[in-house]
DNA sequence: ATGGTGGATGGTCCA
């Protein structure tokens, strides 16, 4: 069983690549994220073709989220069941082969301090809310998505200059460390305790060429799933192609 | 020094 997750930024742009790459690594279920564009634009048909039946939750321009699975999805649901946080197409969930996967696109909080942050870090707290109310870390339960946020230093490029600044303030992490406390182990950490290891890298600057990133995409398991973790690995290939999004695909495989 | 890139948009906003 191999689940994945991607912010593609704009499945539109990113399409042919998504295709090629599920062609290539053939995941159960793949959770998108920045898919912006409407529902009615969701290219469904391509995944069809694949034999991926696609879940989809989007609007214009900004954000979106999707569920890509090649297995049954059951009691699938799109954004909070509370309304304590204004909408935004962020959040979608289903059950797989008896998995509840929660797929997220928590806020990216622009700067410390700014609107943006303190909706970021209300976001999380509606998201905690949203996990106790629906989810049992007795289960199988996998949240994963692009997190924003890079749990420890060894998850930054240069956590002394970046310390304290967005992705990796104290209060991100905190929330962050609130939900992982809930039941979760971080799966691609099971596997390695290497630094250096990265999801996202700004396209400005020659980010990527010099390896400056952050690990912000994540898939996080309740113990039952991760007795089940065989490997995650974070897929750079998509990366290092012409016009590419900026994250990299993060994997998971489960016996 | 305030840049540098990319996506959606149709002016700027967001990342």
């Amino acid at each position: 069983m191999i689940i994945a997750t991607w912010n593609v930024n704009s499945i539109t742009v990113r399409l042919d690549q998504a295709i090629a790459w599920l062609q290539n690594v053939q995941p159960d279920v793949v959770c998108l994220q920045e898919t912006k564009t409407i529902d009615e634009k969701f290219p469904e048909s391509r995944f069809a073709e694949l034999g991926y039946q696609s879940y989809f939750y989007g609007e214009k321009a900004y954000n979106g989220v999707a569920l890509i699975s090649k297995l049954p999805v059951e009691n699938l649901t799109r954004g909070f069941f509370h309304d304590s946080i204004p909408d935004a197409k962020r959040f979608i969930s289903g059950t797989v082969s008896g998995i509840q996967i929660l797929n997220c696109y928590i806020p990216n909080g622009q700067a410390v301090g700014s609107d943006k942050y303190l909706y970021k870090l209300n976001w999380l707290k509606a998201l905690k809310t949203h996990i106790e109310s629906s989810c049992k870390s007795t289960e199988q339960v996998l949240l994963c998505g692009d997190f924003n946020i890079a749990p420890e230093d060894i998850d930054v490029y240069d956590a002394a200059a970046y310390g304290g600044e967005i992705m990796c303030s104290a209060a991100e992490r905190q929330s962050l460390e609130e939900i992982r406390a809930w039941g979760f182990t971080d799966a691609f950490r099971k596997h390695t305790q290497e630094s250096g290891k990265f999801s996202w890298w700004d396209y400005r600057a020659g980010a990527f060429r010099r390896n400056l990133g952050f690990r912000i995409d994540h898939i996080w398991v309740t113990p039952s799933l991760a007795e089940r973790s065989t490997n995650t690995w974070i897929d750079k290939e998509p990366r290092k192609l012409e016009r590419p999004s900026d994250h990299a695909p993060v994997v998971a495989e489960f016996a």
